[in-house]
DNA sequence: ATAAAGACGATTGCTGACAATAGGTTTTCA
DNA sequence: TGAAAACCTATTGTCAGCAATCGTCTTTAT
């Protein structure tokens, strides 16, 4: 019956699953100018947001996730809604009960153990294989990244910072050469900020993890594969020690203004 | 939980065609009492089918999956093959590729070895934490599975044993008592068997593996958590050792056959 | 006043139809 | 006759609407 405004925007067909361009709409709705709904967005870069607003801290866990609600934000069908929630519920970002709607995954107590447990097998078994592999330029590279963290945390960046911090396990998993390890952590990393964020305090920072950043290289510049998985065992270990169940994070309700664009 | 029927008869709404024109007039009419379409089944229960199919070696590599052929054959929308589809290829049994459809999934000899060396690292510390945790009763349950493998194997209920084997590693996970890194293993376990069907001969047994089940059972029961890690380790390079890249398998074309009913 | 039962609104799930795309086939021109 | 361009069919991707379901609010009876 009500004809939607926005019924035209679906002509991008263009937009599926990889390597697209991202194409970003030119056309510029008349508004106020401070916010602006984000249209013309396809399927993949729907998720990507989202899944960046989950790592970002900006999804707290709880938060219920409408379809309507995100259709009309992002300018698409709920149809292409539901297959983003579909994907990030495969990735246990967030949970699909039958008939009652998606929400922002809750990890309990037991699980963020397990996922940090996990976490130290496979980033394990990764750094023993970066230690038989690693290259003198790939060393360097880590270095930097580290130095970029570093900075990033001393700028006072915590976003910037933690995004580097995911990179460097990311780039791990990549000299170690074992795309499934690396796909296996992917998932891992994906669900971990939500378990820091349920069970540690907001404001909490964790530049401790920079000296182990650099710790673990060193371990693996040195050549000895158990020292460098003892780093990052002790590392992963850490960080779970951060880990402390005392208040429960109140779920975003503001859902929209998550995904809008700050105009200047 | 009982598993919830289609209250609402989608099914019976999804078999009336809209009256297109068959230029193709190799349609079978109905059921000619040898074979029959499995109508009236659930998403769920689609995919627990297909997901078998691969594991039973009855859905080839590069076999392409059409969605009305799927939709047709169980009686349902295409938007529940399309989810079912998704679900596959989130587990890496199918490739989806924008605007050309899925196939099932082709891994390369890379893919195959880093599944291996996956497998080994995430079994290898699931072996552990179980040598840790196991219970004298739960010792008794997996001997009492490897001689239900092995009396399978020795009939020569080669899918039987097949899956009583899988179900072996999947007991260990459960053991163990880390739900993520179960989870990762059934991940890892879904695709084990597209890889050996790629690289090794469709006659060719596993037989081996029953000796090595029972060697790994003994280790655990020993106590010793390193060589029962070292048990499963082995046990994993000697399946890995098994493989062969010499013929290609050639894909199954005749789809409709692989999910028909055989009646008496 | 409390609790059970029914009605209402909001949201999800599903369906058939339409549009866009890719690959193969035919046609056309040199 | 060969290559390039245009058509054509088969298949996938998207859409808007409708039906079913869940949570909540209201009503009613004890």
């Amino acid at each position: 019956m009500a004809t939607r405004k926005h019924s035209r925007g679906g002509a991008d067909a263009a937009i599926s699953k990889p390597a697209r361009k991202p194409r970003r709409s030119s056309r510029r709705p008349a508004g106020p100018a401070r916010a602006r709904l984000i249209l013309g967005l396809g399927e993949e870069e729907i998720h990507q947001r989202m899944y960046d607003a989950v790592l970002d801290h900006r999804l707290l866990p709880g938060t219920k996730l409408k379809e309507v609600a995100l259709a009309k934000l992002f300018g698409v069908n709920r149809s292409v809604i539901r297959k983003v929630l579909t994907r990030l519920a495969f990735n246990k970002l967030v949970v699909l009960r039958p008939n009652r709607g998606a929400m922002v995954a809750s990890p309990s107590v037991a699980e963020s153990r397990d996922l940090y447990a996990a976490r130290r097998s496979i980033e394990g078994a990764i750094v023993e294989a970066v230690t038989r592999r690693i290259t003198p330029g790939q060393i360097k590279a880590l270095r930097a990244l580290t130095a970029s963290e570093n900075a990033a945390y001393r700028q006072g960046e915590m976003r910037k910072g933690l995004k580097l911090s995911l990179k460097f396990h990311q780039m791990l998993a990549e000299i170690a050469g074992n795309v499934v390890l690396a796909e296996l952590l992917d998932q891992l990393i994906a669900r971990t900020p939500l378990v820091v964020l349920a069970y540690k305090g907001r404001g909490d920072d964790m530049t401790c993890s920079i000296d182990d950043h650099a710790e673990i290289i060193d371990a693996i510049a040195g050549g000895s594969a158990a020292k460098a998985a003892a780093a990052m065992t002790a590392h992963l270990e850490r960080l779970e020690g951060q880990l402390d169940l005392s208040d429960e994070a109140e779920p975003a309700t503001d859902l929209a203004a998550l995904f809008y664009e700050i105009e200047d």
